[in-house]
RNA sequence: CGGGGUAUGGUGUAAUGGCAGCACGAAUCCUUUGGGAGGAUUUAGUCCCAGUUCAAGUCUGGGUACCCCGACCA
């Protein structure tokens, strides 16, 4: 993508917007843009970055079982009065209404709407376990927004659903499940602590919470330093500074935490008031054994940049950066200009697609400034000083020295030693 | 929903009740080209509705939007 067509405006200053780092390098880097309080536009950076996350949990998710669909917003009033949740989730919930005076609500999760459609295709033991997933807009008429993408009004949800004959069952995909959300974060290079919750309106039972500790955090967790074992404050029935009824060795910690997913056992309470049941072995009618994940992905995106940036600007992760390579060329000459080209697309042909900055009009300090604000992991630049060696410096973003490359053995230093990972947009 | 705060060009900010100014950005030209460079010229603004006043960005009332803190959530 060549920079000077590339749809993106950066800010030389902090915009003075909300507090949280993230929210001010996304807004700064022109990632994303603010309509209203808690509804976000994603501008070309920010889609990137975002799709590459949903790149990720696509496949995360369908190597434990999950299928992709795509559920409806708009969801007609009669469903959510079955669970009672109409009223039970007002405020969270949007209320519209058609022509007709006809009310639906935007839905704010899922619940109502899969078990109707699942009850659908299901009548027999023979026809579990099924597992179902979707990346869909989220309404959620919240007290109160705050972080940018952190608690948005609107935002993009990874929902599964798991649906299976008995608890065991569930069990064992719960914990493939929680296999698959480990997985995730490590790949979007974050180190997740699974915590004990609550189900709050979902459920009774006891969840688990998928925390990232930062003190940007709206969540309080008690936190073993030694085996990682973690308690969200509400549910927790250890004391601050107490021992860890785990390892029995750590202290425990009270912690700010950015709660990144959460996972439920539903168990029958849905498939009960919705009317999803099968027939077993022997015949008998039984309520189907659910199970709920979630995971918020403008959360997900905005905590990696909570917790990767410097003074600079962000440090993408390598599997999340809008681009792999930000090909930069400095100086007007015809010969930089040339050689910047031929790089652009060998670069291209071994399957890197590059931010090239082939502007003009801009200076080398701007250039660079502009490339750490918005921190692709790796910095190629063509200028007089390289090509007199027939080279490219390169530089990776988390690192002060940059390395002279022969132009001619780039793509060898490529395949041996970066290995960045193609984020071409999927089609 | 309760509490606190803010509202001035595209962005960030000034202006005792008395001519709305500065910086950045953008535009044109020249110089510059390895860390947001310099000069010249230009561009664009007081959230909305009332009120007080000779005079309102400034004071009063109402509205709206946004930010922050609490309860809720991914």
């Amino acid at each position: 993508m060549r920079q000077s067509h590339f749809f993106c405006k950066t800010l030389k200053t902090n915009p003075k917007e909300g507090d949280a780092i993230s929210h001010k390098l996304l807004l700064r880097g022109n990632f994303i843009s603010q309509l209203a309080s808690g509804v976000y536009s994603f501008l070309p950076l920010g889609l990137r970055a975002h799709r590459n996350i949903e790149k990720i949990i696509r496949e995360e998710i369908e190597k434990i079982g999950g299928q992709e669909v795509l559920l409806p917003s708009l969801q007609p009033k009669e469903i959510w009065l079955k669970t009672k949740r109409w009223d039970e989730m007002d405020p969270p919930l949007f209320r519209v209404k058609d022509r007709h005076s006809k009310e639906f609500a935007l839905g704010p999760t899922h619940e109502e709407v899969i078990t109707g459609l699942v009850k659908l295709a299901i009548q027999s033991y023979k026809d579990l376990p099924v597992a179902l997933y979707q990346i869909q807009t989220k309404f959620r008429n919240e007290m109160r927004f705050y972080g940018g993408l952190m608690r948005a009004r609107e935002f993009i949800m990874k929902d599964l659903y798991s649906f299976h004959a008995d608890k065991d069952d569930l069990e064992k995909f719960f914990n493939k499940a929680i296999g698959a959300y480990e997985a995730i974060f490590n790949r979007c290079g974050l180190k997740a602590i699974k915590s004990e919750a609550s189900g709050g309106i979902f459920t009774k039972e006891n969840t688990y919470e998928f925390q990232i500790l930062s003190e940007m955090g709206e969540d309080r967790i008690l936190f073993c330093e030694n085996c990682c074992w973690a308690s969200n404050l509400e549910v927790a029935e250890v004391k601050d500074g107490g021992k860890c009824p785990k390892c029995e060795k750590g202290k425990l910690e009270k912690r700010n935490s950015i709660e990144l997913g959460h996972i439920f056992r539903l168990g029958s309470k849905y498939s009960e008031t919705i009317g999803l049941y099968f027939k077993d072995k022997e015949g008998n009618e039984k309520p189907v054994i659910m199970g709920c994940y979630g995971i918020g992905i403008g959360r997900l995106l905005a905590t990696v940049v909570e917790i990767n940036n410097d003074e600079k600007g962000i440090v993408w992760p390598k599997e999340l950066a809008p681009f792999p390579i930000h090909l930069i060329q400095i100086g007007e000459g015809q010969d930089v200009k040339k050689v910047a080209e031929t790089v652009y697309s060998s670069l291209m042909e071994f399957g890197f697609e590059s931010l090239y900055d082939d502007r003009q009009d801009k200076t080398a300090g701007e250039k660079f400034a502009e490339a750490d604000l918005i921190g692709m992991p790796c910095r190629i630049v063509v200028s007089e000083r390289t090509i007199e060696k027939d080279c490219v410096e390169i530089k990776p973003r988390d690192e002060v020295k940059a390395e002279l490359v022969r132009i001619d053995y780039l793509q060898q230093f490529f395949n041996s030693k970066l290995k960045v990972q193609n984020s071409k947009l999927q089609p």
